[in-house]
DNA sequence: AGGTTAATTATGCAAGCGTATAATTATGCG
DNA sequence: CGCATAATTATACGCTTGCATAATTAACCT
């Protein structure tokens, strides 16, 4: 004789799918109000389970907005380069670039989110790691490729040079990220690119 | 026969400095942990006050956050346009770029507060009309410097040519900061406003 | 001096926060 | 089917939050 309350049905999932989805819930939520906006509540409403879960599958909510953050940073540089092919290293290099200022990577949603991490990226070490980490991946594949373009442009591809030109290259994009996410003036990427490429 | 209790002794201040303290207090706050860390006894710990004496001065908390906003805004763009000086209105200009990207107007802190206020601002109908007469009166001054380079040039100066230039400086100005301020890497800003100018 | 008053502190409240734990129930297996 | 178990929900606790209000006290005025 079990009662039967107006306890909530649910369907089972698998512990990836239940995770993906409090990340991208996680996401959004702290594109939209930063971390401290991103209640343990409001996350669980918006990945329509209930906040119970959270805690068994991520042991504090510290957990996952790491989690969250390391997903993001990864799909960010996995989704530029995704775009970088061309036949010779130098279509790559300006499809990568172009990519790199463009949406999805750029748009209001990305530099809500950067600006929701901000703060706690600067005050939390695992989060400095992860930031580190993937700045530097995206860095090494940009020196890479640069370096292709240098050698297949005939001059010799010193290694200093290479990465120099990959930090200035990055600096760039960075700060046309910045003004394309933050301002809506569509502006055209392609001649931007050219002149990098140049 | 009072109680001679245990509280707290404290000066009576004028209106606008213990305002002003309270705005200071803020803008720090929310450049290290975000409005929704900027709590109402945080800030009156750090402006030497307590809780209470914020409520005697602002109508609620998104109150004193958008007069700290305002404040913030203001300020900068004072202090940008202050080291704007010159014999020659070329060089008045070069100042002013060099000025937008380098300490104080650029820093960690700036960075802070700009991330901490965006999703605000991108919610609140009166933070967006602050941010958005702030930054028509800058690029409007900045136009009429323009105006005034381009006449000493020589050529007559087009309105809408100076409109135009004043909106891509911005814009250059705008990914610069970003890039000075979240990342260590100073660099060189005086080539880059020599770039602008040119 | 002493009284007035506004500035300031102290206290309390309801709602929301992250977290802990117990109660249920969907699902795979014999 | 019936049972076991992990996935999920439900509930509760202590703390913090923004806001309201009462109690105190520093400073000014005559």
């Amino acid at each position: 004789m079990t009662v039967q309350g107006d306890r909530r049905k649910f369907r089972r999932e698998g512990a990836d799918q239940r995770k993906e989805a409090l990340v991208r819930a996680t996401l959004s939520l702290i594109a939209e109000e930063g971390v401290r906006g991103a209640t343990v509540r409001a996350i669980a409403e918006r990945a329509e389970v209930t906040q119970g879960l959270i805690r068994h599958y991520f042991s504090s909510k510290e957990e996952l907005v790491l989690a969250a953050y390391t997903q993001h940073m990864d799909a960010l540089t996995e989704q530029t380069f995704a775009k970088a092919e061309g036949a010779s290293a130098k279509i790559r290099l300006a499809a990568l670039l172009v990519a790199s200022v463009t949406p999805p990577v750029v748009d209001a949603a990305s530099v809500g989110l950067w600006a929701g991490f901000l703060n706690h990226v600067r005050q939390d070490a695992r989060m400095q790691e992860v930031h580190a980490r993937t700045y530097h991946g995206f860095r090494d594949r940009l020196e890479a490729l640069i370096a292709e373009v240098l050698a297949q442009d005939g001059g010799a591809a010193v290694p200093r040079d290479c990465r120099r030109l990959a930090i200035a290259c990055n600096a760039v994009i960075d700060g046309l990220w910045l003004e394309g996410g933050a301002l809506p003036d569509a502006f055209g990427a392609g001649e931007l690119a050219a002149i990098v490429v140049q």
